[in-house]
DNA sequence: AGTACATTTGCACTTCCATTGCGTTTTATA
DNA sequence: TATAAAACGCAATGGAAGTGCAAATGTACT
């Protein structure tokens, strides 16, 4: 894990133990599978964004691993993206945020086409997954590649 | 305008000299009306995005402006977003672009929902004003205050 | 296990665009 | 033409993205 590494001993129970080790495992038999070298940086990185319900920024991926560096987590990011683990969302704060794909995501084939929403109120962006970008017509000698639709506004959270 | 100011004589045919300055008393207006100081600078800019067909970026106006200070061409920009003169945008680069909004576009509601399309190979980005966001359905609790299509691909000039 | 090679990580920079503070100049207007 | 408000020029800052290189780690092969 690089120079900077802390080791911490914590005694759990049993059961609980088992479980947070499935989990692990898991995620290393995922990343393995998407190609990526399964260490301890990038299998924390990716545990962290799968439990978080929005796209997160590196600054958010920074406070959350106080201890790591930025380039690593950058890197460990771009990393995700090449090998179609994660996309990287614009969402028009001018700040890069990530989420995981979708199953069945490829590294040839991004299929993120959904809508993301950023909410101006809480300033989180979600993948709004089941909702899809319509399909668009172009103006004739336009072709197009790829898509992305940003809806701002207030979320369900903030919504009062 | 300025210390940077330069000041070229250069005769003009009659009829080509009246043409200048009815286009040059047309956006003087055009800013007036928009409660806009019609500076020397502000008409040159606007005449500048005027002729453009595409989206320009800050740069794009300070290469063509090498004498002006990188900070007015800002300011300048700016003012003419906060009176819905130009509306921003973010086709997905990083760089914000600008484009002059349509008529009717007024400084509550900068109504600019129509696509934008980035080129990946020319790296242009073009309004396509006729071609409006199609009606986006949100989960409950969900509100939009406004929304944001890039498409990208290859422009009909890159077209092979 | 031990060695050689490839990948990953940490650190220190650099670059690029956006943005601000402040003093000076220009413009509107009384 | 005096005066205040707005615009401009200059210098500097800030924040995020990206890069080069050396140290550390992981992998594979004998």
């Amino acid at each position: 894990m690089g120079q900077k590494t802390d080791i911490h001993i914590i005694y759990y129970k049993e059961s609980i133990l088992k479980d947070i080790v499935q989990k692990m495992i898991k995620i290393e038999e995922f990343l393995s599978e998407k190609k990526v070298r399964p260490t301890a940086m990038r299998q924390l990185i990716y545990k962290f964004m799968a439990q978080k319900q929005v796209a997160v920024a590196l600054t958010d991926i920074e406070k959350a691993f106080a201890k790591a560096e930025r380039t690593t987590l950058y890197r460990t990011i771009k990393t995700f993206e090449d090998k179609g683990i994660v996309h990287q969302i614009d969402d028009g704060t001018g700040i890069s945020k990530y989420a995981l794909c979708e199953d069945g995501c490829t590294v040839e084939d991004h299929h993120d086409l959904h809508l993301h929403f950023h909410c101006s109120n809480c300033d989180e962006t979600t993948c709004l997954t089941e909702y899809k970008i319509p399909q668009i017509s172009l103006p004739s000698g336009y072709s197009a590649h790829d898509m992305n639709l940003v809806v701002r506004g207030t979320c369900d959270k903030c919504d009062s």
